[in-house]
DNA sequence: CCTCTTAGATAGTGGCACTATCTAAGCATG
DNA sequence: CATGCTTAGATAGTGCCACTATCTAAGAGG
């Protein structure tokens, strides 16, 4: 049973930054003992960590971490969706401009790489998805600078992406409470992210160094 | 010969916003045609359209942006270094704080992987990189959530991100002009980064929906 | 000539993630 | 039991960032 200050002193996060993340709903009241003090658990540790990986690794605002955080624990979804809801709130760049030819030729390219891919349930899902959504504008914005990014430069990206999903899962599946797989999934898929983007940009280097250097 | 309102025009963005890149050397001015006149040129529209693309889709910042772009144009590095520097100036986490346990052991499995990887230009270069510290922090914080993220598990990661690496050099080296080359290496690291986002994260809802739905 | 536009300088705006201050209420120690 | 320290909760302020608006002097164009 730590007070704020202890919460404080392991999570390496200031007093008034929790008070902050209290009040916007990104971490649970303390159980109160009396008006002034309340008594904070392990659990509220845990959680506060999560949210400044959340926050300051995975680069997300605090608005969508409270929307993620609260699909979590959100009962009334069952686990499949709750995951699905979780990963739906996750930051997405600006929404494509319909009314942009790039964007157009982006979405056709983008559907013909989910059907060569066997992707249907992202193809049911279609363009109400958020991935979906961030994957046409920057396929757009590709296209506008006239960079080539078709379904044949897609596709060993898509094929990239399976094999790394299919990991993602077997490590989620690890857990054996819901509650822990679908808090694992969140974290992974976030925290993840920058890895592989560091693995991508290192490797970047490596390959340049032997072609080029 | 366009003035600044048909830049304005044909890229979308609003002149205050061309004004603001002028000033903060993102784009280079126009040539001069009086006291109160300047005329833009084809590139400079490509130019502010990669601006835009960096800045949106990529969310980079302003002043990181004129970083990449000053390594673009800096004829003193040769196209090796060049290339290294722009990609140096991409936009990173924040840096692993050293007196952190977990940072330690996170450094560990990166270099391990590193070895088992055969990056042998990663490990010369060291925690000078980035990436390599972004991808250390990002280990730290799965480390202190008590995920397990190991050179086994990263290896899967490093393997697709070496695959990937190969592509993206190979649609680089599709460029002849060294100066093409490099923007182009610019372009694809930054704008593919939200494509390979947004497939792992379909590719994980389509491997979620095939195991829970 | 008279209006419209432009470059360039300067100041202002809105959003975001905190951060500081204040108050009233406890708890803890001599 | 007095006195000083801590806490919760409310409110206001800060610093940064990416623009955005306004103003002025100097052309440009019909």
């Amino acid at each position: 049973m730590m007070k704020l200050a202890e919460l404080s002193e392991r999570s390496g996060v200031s007093p008034a930054t929790i008070k902050y993340y209290l009040r916007e709903g990104l971490l649970p009241p303390g159980r109160r003992i009396t008006a002034t003090q309340a008594a904070y658990t392990e659990e509220h540790l845990r959680r506060l960590r999560l949210v400044r990986a959340l926050i300051q690794v995975g680069r997300m605002p605090v608005a969508t971490a409270r929307e993620v955080l609260a699909a979590l624990g959100d009962d009334a979804l069952d686990h499949h969706m709750r995951l699905g809801a979780a990963v739906w709130a996750l930051p997405h760049g600006p929404e494509p401009d319909e009314d942009d030819p790039a964007a157009v030729t982006a979405r056709g390219a983008v559907d013909e790489l989910l059907e060569r891919a066997g992707w249907d349930f992202g193809r049911e899902v279609g363009d109400e998805s958020p991935a979906y959504r961030m994957l046409v504008a920057a396929v757009a914005a590709l296209h506008r600078l006239g960079y080539p990014c078709d379904t044949a430069h897609l596709l060993p990206y898509a094929r990239s992406a399976g094999q790394l999903a299919v990991a993602d899962l077997d490590l989620v599946e690890e857990y054996e409470r819901e509650e822990e797989q679908v808090e694992a999934a969140v974290a992974l898929t976030v925290l993840y992210e920058p890895v592989l983007l560091g693995l991508r940009r290192m490797a970047e280097a490596e390959e340049s160094h032997r072609r080029f250097g």
